[in-house]
RNA sequence: GGAGGGAUACCCAAGCGGCCAAAGGGGGCAGACUGUAAAUCUGUUGGCGACGCCUUCGAAGGUUCGAAUCCUUCUCCCUCCA
């Protein structure tokens, strides 16, 4: 029996680990792991969320599907909203300062946070919760009991913390505060797991060591990797423009998809599919002997993930529609229309008034560059007028259809 | 409190009286090519029905035929000293 026990957690820890960034420690992980079978109780395992950015992205489902691959291994997901910190508002760190939330604000911003989460997670074994509801509670006693688990210079240890104070910029004493109150969550829900990214490191300890001061057993600290956005080399974002959405649609997505470099090709099999670690290393080794196109492994990429946050129909259909487009170079069959009523309408201003356009300046740049076609012509004319029924096509990605009342 | 340095387009960064709608790089967009919205190469990157006009170099005034560049005041940021 004992034999079978360690088998299953040894199975449980090889899922765990899949594409983990740092796991501390693995040994009471496993403790916990074996408890738990012998036990048949699931562990419970923390995520928490800043309320404050409410469109997810691929970047963020990196540590949902841990949180998802958990839940398949029969655990328990406590998300915890920190509504507390968006409440008060934190005028820290970088130059905007962070406005105050508003209490709608915060349930909206949750109830679309919760659309998109439940794409990866399963809302059977989520529990979310909302931290005001036990830090609204604390008085100043029981804060000044819990500023006094932890030193200055312990603090001091997070990276940039140490780096704002090396450098002469400003901490607010306020700040040192947050890393203690997301380890009293800790705390309050008992969490045997808590996942966050790497950057996440020393406010996952910090609940470690909090739990420990309050006699309870301390939580696994589990950090993924930082998933890079499309560009290959920044981490994915939406302020840097190279993000893909759980809420883009199939096309977006696909063409999103097949623009990221080759190179990451494996890291997004790794964190972003279920796909067993044995056949991504069979994929990854036919790109790499030149057996296999590259762009036929992001294909098969894309159509995981649109089936995922979509459906496989619609990921076939955006397959396809890509293949019509950038390989075959023809007009797709679906694009939007614009109705014109007038005699005729100059060609930029057509373009500029329906927003496909940035300016006329702009788009008799695009004229010079033959970058616009009129029903598959290009176009230099910088005086066209359009007169009849018409496609248009700006640039690879942009089709009009124009229909004359 | 004292001394000094800075603010330029989406970002970084040159320019320091006319040749400046403003170098260079990044990013963006486009074209070519391809194996793809990868990579690579090339072009382009304020607005205007446009070989001209209008607006832009932290803000407001001023000097000048002419100001991103000089002067005055103001705002913000940084460095060093106390």
């Amino acid at each position: 029996m004992p034999e079978n026990m360690n088998e299953a957690m040894l199975q449980q820890m090889k899922i765990i680990k899949r594409g983990i960034a740092d796991l501390i420690p693995e040994e009471e992980l496993q403790k916990k792991l074996i408890n738990s079978i012998k036990n048949n109780k699931p562990l419970r395992i923390k995520l928490g969320l800043d309320p404050t950015a409410p469109d997810i992205h691929l970047g963020h489902t990196v540590v949902l599907n841990k949180l998802r691959a958990f839940q398949d291994l029969g655990h328990e997901v406590d998300l915890i909203i920190g509504d507390f910190t968006g409440r008060i508002g934190d005028p820290s760190g970088k130059s905007e300062t962070r406005k105050q939330l508003t209490e709608e604000e915060i349930i909206s911003n949750a109830k679309t946070y919760q659309e998109q989460i439940f794409k990866v997670l399963d809302p059977k074994k989520t529990t979310i919760h909302f931290n005001s509801s036990w830090l609204m509670k604390l008085n100043l006693i029981d804060i000044i009991n819990l500023a006094a688990r932890y030193t200055v210079a312990r603090m001091l240890e997070r990276d940039d913390f140490a780096k704002r104070y090396k450098e002469g910029l400003p901490i607010s004493l306020h700040e040192f505060l947050y890393p203690l109150l997301q380890g009293y969550d800790s705390v309050e829900l008992k969490a045997d797991v808590e996942l966050g990214g790497t950057d996440q490191m020393f406010n996952l300890l910090v609940g470690r060591n909090l739990q420990r001061e309050y006699g309870l057993e301390p939580q696994i600290a589990l950090m993924m990797p930082i998933l890079e956005g499309t560009d290959g080399i920044q981490k994915m974002s939406k302020s840097l423009n190279n993000y893909i959405g759980v809420n883009d649609d199939a096309n977006e997505m696909f063409g999103k998809i097949m623009s990221i470099p080759d190179t990451l090709l494996r890291r997004y099999f790794e964190l972003l599919t279920q796909v067993p670690s044995e056949e991504i290393e069979e994929i990854i080794a036919s790109m790499n002997t030149g057996d296999v196109n590259p762009r036929d492994i992001k294909v098969k990429l894309a159509r995981i993930i649109i089936s995922q946050y979509h459906d496989e129909e619609q990921a076939k259909d955006a397959e396809e529609r890509f293949k019509q487009i950038f390989s075959k170079r023809e007009i797709p069959d679906e694009m939007p229309e614009v109705s014109i009523d007038v005699e005729s309408i100059w060609l930029p201003r057509f373009l500029v008034d329906n927003k496909f356009a940035e300016s006329t300046s702009a788009v008799r740049r695009l004229l010079k560059e033959g970058a616009i076609k009129v029903d598959g012509l290009k176009i230099e004319d910088e005086n066209l007028s359009l007169e009849n029924d018409a496609v248009i096509q700006v640039g690879k990605r942009i089709f009009v259809r124009v229909i004359k009342k």
